[in-house]
DNA sequence: AAACTATGCAGAATGACATTCGATAGATCA
DNA sequence: TGATCTATCGAATGTCATTCTGCATAGTTT
């Protein structure tokens, strides 16, 4: 993990779309030697998928709201119920008072409104605390 | 924006490199249609990118934490400045007593500490409360 | 209802590109 | 020094994206 597989991890972040010709070419290598760097990060899970970036809003996702959750007894084995609510895009057992955060994204406030009561459902869920976004000032890929 | 379309989403989000020809075979559509349909998501902005997807942990961002900042005065505008901070992932304006809610990625809490401190130089932040992950249950795209 | 128009699809043709391979140069180790 | 291993290049090959033509269907106009 040099130099030239950050630079290719960061371009790739970028588009992966572009001809490895091109992506060899920003970094100083062939084509061929490109494809072997990039097939090696797969092999090593350093670069998990490839993957296309939609936008939430264009799906009928637009309320973005963080959710922090209160409970009674230990949540943290229970990713599968936190998964079946769709909305959830993400969960994470975190430090602090409360005992998951998960980031939800919905249509409506409505419809946020009505992902909380599902998770109410969920055994050991006292409570949650709902912070909703007024403005994404951004979001991006993690750099290397 | 149909069934078919919904599909193709959800196919690409799990893997981009499928062949036309595959994927087409999924929905029921021929290679060339379905090269259109994608080409027409591309265009209305529905598909952002295509990009490869990258494992924090691999590349040095181990440790992951949401903090809350304070600020006494409107920082609203500020996104360039949390920007420039690249452990930072997100950055989101929100509703409530905190006003930015941002995602940290770095090596270490040291490292983290460190973010803090950078953000803290930001005209306005008054103060921060992190929140640290313990552990990830999942973290997914969303689902259209 | 008939004609017209627009849209979406299938299937084939073309060219770009991924992928593979052999050869070479440099690096590491004994 | 010799041997082994790794990374690279450049070329060969096959796959696949992309484009195009023709057709069918649905919606619109006269």
């Amino acid at each position: 993990m040099d130099d030239v597989d950050r630079q290719l991890l960061v371009l790739l972040q970028q588009d992966a779309s572009r001809p490895y010709a091109a992506l060899g070419q920003a970094v100083g290598l062939s084509a061929g030697a490109t494809h072997e760097r990039v097939r090696k990060l797969r092999e090593r899970g350093v670069i998990r998928r490839t993957a296309v970036d939609v936008d939430p809003a264009a799906i009928g996702r637009g309320v973005l709201a963080f959710v922090m959750v209160d409970s009674t007894k230990w949540v943290g084995d229970s990713g599968d119920q936190f998964a079946a609510i769709p909305e959830i895009q993400e969960a994470h057992v975190i430090a602090g008072s409360a005992s998951v955060l998960v980031k939800v994204r919905t249509s409506t406030k409505e419809q946020l409104q009505d992902v909380l009561r599902r998770m109410y459902a969920i055994e050991g869920v006292s409570g949650t605390q709902a912070t909703v976004v007024l403005e994404t000032l951004f979001e991006r890929p993690v750099t290397p």
